[in-house]
DNA sequence: TATGAATGAGGATTCATTCAT
DNA sequence: CATGAATGAATCCTCATTCAT
């Protein structure tokens, strides 16, 4: 089951030392998820986030062994949240390509406003990952990627989609268009994380016709 | 000093310190872009971009006075790039909303090939710009969007896109999709850039559309 | 505050902070002679040595009030067993110098597997421990030293060591040689410390013998 | 052919970056022996190092990319020394066991004062080396071990040495002894390394005689 | 006794930048 | 134009030590 609801970090992505205060390891994710956020992974320092949580620098290494830590528990917990949404209730499991793809582009944009500031670092600065790490997280986004990919074939094995679709194509562009989110969508009180997942469904579904279909 | 007054700077990047060869002036672009393509512009190091060139690090400040000089030039020369593609034919100019906006996202990713690496650096790290150049940057940028936001909006009033669409929330959308094109598209046999595009202006067009209309 | 006073410190080492328990004074001994020994003072953290007895390395400082006394009460620790060494039974006392030389190794050596990891500890890092601890620990070395070279000296003068030796160098080469043991031998079946015991004896006594002597 | 004439740190022990000045590559390395034999390796700073080469410590970094590399220059080069003893004259190639032991200490012996401070940051620090470097080390040492220790098999079985050495500690005794020259021996007017020489000379191959030889 | 959490003073390393030659 | 050498400010990370509980 990969569905969680709290907000906290994933288990399994984070908590580098045995038992440490969950709530202090939180606190000290999200200070990272907000300087990374704010001057990208590289030039965020060290000081900056431990400052951020009121402990000194030296006092942030009791809970993580590197900065790449950080950024290897932020970007695990948001894929985490992203691969969630990939879970289907029983009756849209039986629906049709156009009105599943449709569902998971509401859920996951309802799925955004819950991951604070983790979501551009998650996509901006992955890459930065070393390795190994980088393999796993890029695992979980691939299980994304092969979910959206697969309802694309099938919709244009059946009709739905326009056949001149390529499914790789279109499956980089809609996540390519959800992750863009973070990068400048506030809300505001005309525009909710609602309208713009409507707006995203509606681009996309009806884009993804074919031709004729209109 | 790199050209950071005119707003119509060389074509392809605004040329350093008065009169320098410019076929090595072009190498050190290439090759700055690459790098900062390949590791951000902050982890970038200059080493790296001189190595490329086949010069020390050292050497490479005959052409630039800072680092920034790169980036600022390889953004300004891929926003120039970007500003050329709302040029319009006299033709299209008079044509529908529709048209226009499909002609426009022709034409820019017809541009994106030409542009090396250019095209990622641009978005991802004009931000790291410093104050004055990073305002003249976004003003190319603005004036990109204003562009595209017009059509919408006279799209709209037209009836040829749907009247619950918001002009900002889709010209950015727009935009990213297509900035997004160099994270992932390398041109391959089966798909070319050609055919990105139209794939691009189907989706954007047709999911733009008013839901009923057939 | 470890015994560092008292010239006469509890057999095995000086135990710190009046009344603790004996056995865990003797564990943490171990577990710092254990790390000590194999990444020497400097590199050895106090966070190995306290995982080894299996506590964390905030508890350490229960013992201690600081990582040298550590180094210190090994350091004493060892030489006390060093010192204990020049005691010569009667019969010995009476004997000629090459004997009484000669029986000095044997029991030197006999003492090297009851020091566990000191010796080695004891000879590479002495020199790091600071100002008057220090001074104590050069004043037992001197002890022995004094020892030995008093019989040499006299063996010389009695026509049983060879008159061109250099008493001192000689001191020297026997302690270097005597203390070496722990940076390489490991008893195994075939070679017990018995046998390095005689091999040394021979090779030194024999050694500084007139050259033409029969 | 192993034997080198000059001071100079070895070729493929050092220079780490292509073409040098090799002028100052030795003062780096004689900085660095300096500062590590007073110190030890792990408490030495660069900043030390590098304030002896009259250079900030970022500086140093011009020519090493390590601390390590320091340690591993100085290393290999004190080997690569030791290793040139080993050779043999032709005369003394045809000589026997007990002549030839007794040369090779005295070229060891003569060998030692070339080396500057290098000869005991060589033998104390060497286990500080990492994984490959510290085997490649390991492998000059077994080379000089191998000499020693097949002089003796000769000898024992030619009955130049007594039959009861072990010729593997015998080999670890005159290493250890010869090694721990730079610990405590400084030349002084009434002693040479001469005058040591000799005397390791005579306590080494007569020790080793058999016992009824005298 | 033991622990968890924090401290803070280093110390290694990086790198944009400078500049005499 | 290019280089080699140096600079120095940052920044990550380490670790002995402290201390309230």
């Amino acid at each position: 089951m990969v569905a969680q609801q709290d907000p906290e970090p994933t288990p399994g992505a984070s908590a580098p030392k045995g038992s440490l205060n969950a709530t202090r390891w939180k606190e000290v994710l999200e200070a990272a998820a907000a300087v990374f956020h704010e001057k990208g992974y590289q030039a965020a320092r060290i000081e900056d986030i431990a400052a951020r949580v009121g402990i000194l620098k030296g006092s942030l290494y009791y809970y993580i062994e590197s900065k790449e830590d950080l950024l290897y528990a932020l970007t695990v917990g948001g894929h985490t949240k992203g691969l969630a949404t990939i879970e289907e209730d029983d009756d849209i499991r039986g629906a049709d390509p156009a009105t599943r793809l449709g569902a998971f582009i509401t859920r996951w944009v309802a799925m955004v406003p819950t991951t604070g500031e983790y979501a551009q670092v998650t996509e901006r600065d992955v890459r930065l990952l070393s390795g190994e790490r980088r393999a796993g997280v890029m695992e979980m986004r691939n299980e994304m990627h092969r979910y959206v990919r697969r309802i694309i074939e099938q919709g244009i094995a059946e009709g739905h989609f326009d056949p001149a679709t390529d499914p790789g194509v279109a499956t980089n562009s809609i996540f390519e268009l959800l992750n863009s989110t973070s990068r400048w969508f506030r809300p505001t009180g005309r525009l909710s994380h609602d309208a713009l997942g409507a707006f995203y469904k509606k681009l996309i579904v009806q884009g993804l016709r074919p031709e004729a279909t209109g």
